[in-house]
DNA sequence: GTCTATAAGTAGATAGAC
DNA sequence: GTCTATCTACTTATAGAC
């Protein structure tokens, strides 16, 4: 058997997974989450409790993606443009590949602040303190204008994931909804917003 | 009687207002609206059909502080940074005034894109075509290097509009949940895109 | 583990008195 | 216009057979 049959409680967390992305929590109905999964609802709640333990259990697994391990490559002794462009590359990757995640979290951030707050502090843990540094170094040896790290990390994160929250308004605006067309805009945004902070870093005025 | 009371259809939609913008359309619930309100529920029905009708009422009202009267300062004969400065200063002074409303208006279009596409189509009417004419010129003058003025738009909107979606994050990352001393980051960051953007859209290379 | 049937509670919406 | 009471439909969750 060539891993087609997946056992039951893979299939219910990529059920939920599907449907709980698409229609938020307060949206997604059991029995669509169990249609979906081609189980009936008791066993729904056979394997997770309620409605609330599965969300947790999807946003769990979800929320995972939202931090790729490139991180890591960022500790390279590779200059410090060439970590930008790797961090956008990937970043701008991942949502390519998982357009919904970004409203995703969001929605549960607003339905349940403390707890989103909670994941993150515990994923990151020493990371912005590393990147902090790596910023600060780069001030300090006088090869980046003196900019707030956090300002900085913020501009970053924003010009990278924002367009993809706003993907259907860009999509049906700039491109008469040609999801195609819409791709291509989103690949050119790679080498866009490299450029636009490398630029925006240098240390020679205006 | 001093302005103090005000109509029905008024408190409804004020009570509607806050429950929809922090519940969402599914997370809402009509009885809420009443209670807040303090009317009943069959009231709501009254004067608002249903609830689809008491959010479509609330959204188009909401959604109209979207789009600043800001942009038309920005026709203006002054320099194309002060107008930058203008279209960030006036767009995050409306979003520290009404913080959720990024948040709503991402729901309500991943619940319903179709509407909010036409309704941002019909608000901003020939506004992107102008806006693109004095990025087109700016560079053809040389005092802007070449930018494609969809990335450049995308670019502003989100160093103005993310950091607010994110807000609950960065509040309670970087400053312990501290909400004034979150407001003067956000504060800060009028100067800080400002100068971001300025320095990216220099003609001198790095 | 998986199913059918059903309980228990809640939602939006309406009827009808005042 | 505003209220109370109620209808109908739907939702999560459980009981219990297999």
């Amino acid at each position: 058997m060539i891993e087609k049959e997946k056992n039951t409680e893979e299939k219910i967390l990529e059920a939920a997974k599907k449907i709980f992305i698409t229609k938020g929590f307060d949206g997604a109905r059991m029995q669509e989450i169990a249609n979906e999964a081609q189980i009936n609802k008791a066993l729904l709640h056979y394997y997770f409790r309620s409605k609330d333990k599965l969300f947790e259990a999807v946003f769990a697994s979800v929320f995972s993606h939202f931090f790729p391990a490139i991180l890591e490559a960022m500790q390279s002794e590779i200059p410090f443009a060439e970590k930008i462009k790797i961090f956008v590359d990937s970043y701008i990757n991942m949502l390519t590949a998982n357009p919904f995640l970004p409203a995703f979290i969001i929605g549960e951030i607003n339905r349940n602040p403390e707890t989103v707050l909670a994941m993150i502090k515990k994923n990151m843990g020493t990371k912005p303190d590393f990147l902090f540094k790596i910023i600060a170094d780069e001030i300090n040896m006088g090869r980046m204008r003196p900019i707030d790290p956090r300002h900085f990390m913020i501009n970053m994160l924003s010009l990278c994931i924002f367009p993809f929250i706003a993907r259907p308004i860009i999509t049906g605006i700039f491109f008469e909804n040609n999801h195609e067309a819409s791709n291509g805009f989103m690949e050119e945004r790679k080498n866009e917003i490299v450029s636009f902070i490398i630029k925006s870093i240098s240390v020679r005025s205006v």
